[in-house]
DNA sequence: CATGAATGAGAGTTCATTCAT
DNA sequence: GATGAATGAACTCTCATTCAT
């Protein structure tokens, strides 16, 4: 491929993105995204050869971005309990806004390719998820913030309902309300004197 | 439509359920099932006109066995905890299987159809579960087997666990520890003096 | 396929050998045919999935037809030299028509499928031309009218000849007067006395 | 065009070859030569048109050399048997190398091309290699080695058999014995006293 | 001279859907 | 009711050719 232009390759993967945000993954064909880039049909494909390409590549552009998110705010903050907070007010932001949402894309796109690099993706944010909960529960529980006898099942658990949330708000919505009355519950549940 | 054959629905609901399991639903085309059906192109627009409609009856024939399943079991059972275990380990053989499984077909299919019947399915099947399982945990409070400041919280908390492994094991697969795990974790947090 | 409707199979089968004739191999494209047969794209693949599947069952037919027309004639006429005149008449009067043949066509095919069914048409109808040529000068020879120390080279001469005069008329022409001439050469060197 | 580098030009031309050598003329397209070249799309129409053309340039170059080599050998050597025999011989090593070979491209080159440039090239090498034949027969004649009523008649039937042997080769394949046998076939037909 | 990104026409192929039998 | 041939829209992908740099 060459080069090319790398500023035309990332306004392809910006433009794609929004596609694939609207239509999801399976809906999404090369036509769609080179009359959304207003390209010529050649165009897309000298820098990506199928929408499962492009997809993979935003998703690698997102990975990296979300990273950086995180360890900002990790870094910038106090205690373990605060971290948490703003960690979960942080997903469920993401969980509701119904727009700027790839997740549908995702989990159609991982539907269709369980074998191939999903170890690589989508197991491997969880895992990262699980980690850093599991961390921050210890930190929470040193402190004498949190009470916990199992800080990894906890952080498992905080990572799957956050999961299933995602899932319902993608199938049959959520409402705001009942992911904060979840987001309590679990707090409730880590927090000495919790009132 | 006229009557028909109610068999040759029958029949062809059948066979198209096996091809949802095998292939999801974006993938599935009135071709496929046609094929599956050994039918003719023809003859099955007799009975369906689309895979859509296809999937959405099939869907109602589970949801009336599994209400059935439900029942059975609660009315035949003793303690609260016993039923809420046999329940958990319902839901784990379910989320294992990988064959005889409709779940990709049916997220597929949800996630392409938000506006319309969804609250008719999915949250219904959620809502119910979340019924079931409060009502579980009141009555194992009541009998001093569990305790738990709040049984709704708890109840929505294991249903949204549930979905999130039921989606993970779709997309990058799980294995029957890091359910158990789970499971245990939550039972845990129920039950009184637990060991 | 099921069998469909043989006779537009045919139908397809004549249609598309007016193209090949026309416009050789690897200029028709799935298009040209549909165009020709005034048939609908999706049509076409009904019967056939490539030009390539088209030209073969067109040569089958040709065969077919090529064996009868050949034992209809042997076993009509006299003397080995009447029938070897007549033969190569045969041969001249194709290599000449300009318009219904299909050798650019079928050269082309083989040029880019050498490996495949090669053996099965064009060195077996090559073969059947040695065999039928070698048989008759033996039998020219039985009966005194050729004279000739090895009928298999002088079979073998001839094929290779008429395949060279086959190529030449496609390539650069070939007139009448040259394919007299060399036919009348090869008949000199068979037959006893000829003046 | 101007006059640009000369030696560019003839390493497309070398570098071109190779690829029509490998893939024939009809498979073969500018992207082809461009990546063979390891040039510019743009550089490449800089000094060529299309396939086309180049195919030509490369036959023009050809006929040059095969024209040296053959002065070379005729002048070379003494008795026209000796000659001639070389001459089948240097026939029958490139019937036979399946590499470096032009023949299926040359082929489908003049199948398109009838009407243009036909007897500008093939036919000429034709009727070159039938002049140089016949006037080696009747040398043959002169000094006795050789016995022919129809000097020109056989030169014609050598090289038809050459043109058939060629094409055989491409398109069925042909051994060496087959190629052998013909040529001394043909020898015999000429050489006085030949055992 | 040379580059290579960009365009757009066109070929292959698949299916939802219809309709005469 | 049932069949399956037929249609045509829609998609994927590839190249010849151009043109700004």
């Amino acid at each position: 491929m060459g080069e090319k232009s790398v500023q035309k390759k990332q306004y392809i993967l910006d433009t794609a993105r929004k596609v694939f945000v609207e239509k999801g993954f399976k809906n999404v064909t090369m036509k769609d995204i080179v009359e959304a880039c207003e390209i010529s049909r050649g165009g897309l494909y000298l820098y990506f050869d199928s929408t499962e390409q492009i997809l993979l590549e935003i998703l690698q552009m997102e990975a990296q971005e979300t990273d950086d998110v995180f360890t900002e705010h990790i870094s910038e903050e106090d205690t373990a309990a605060d971290i948490l907070t703003l960690f979960l007010k942080e997903q469920k932001k993401e969980l509701l806004q119904k727009k700027n949402n790839l997740t549908v894309a995702v989990y159609e796109y991982f539907f269709a390719h369980e074998s191939t690099d999903k170890n690589n993706m989508l197991r491997r944010q969880f895992d990262a998820g699980v980690r850093v909960l599991e961390k921050l529960i210890q930190a929470g529980i040193a402190s004498g913030e949190f009470y916990c006898e199992d800080p990894k099942g906890a952080a498992t658990n905080i990572m799957y309902v956050l999961e299933g949330m995602k899932i319902n708000a993608q199938t049959f919505g959520i409402t705001e309300k009942m992911v904060d009355e979840q987001l309590l519950y679990i707090m409730q549940g880590l927090i000495v004197e919790f009132d």
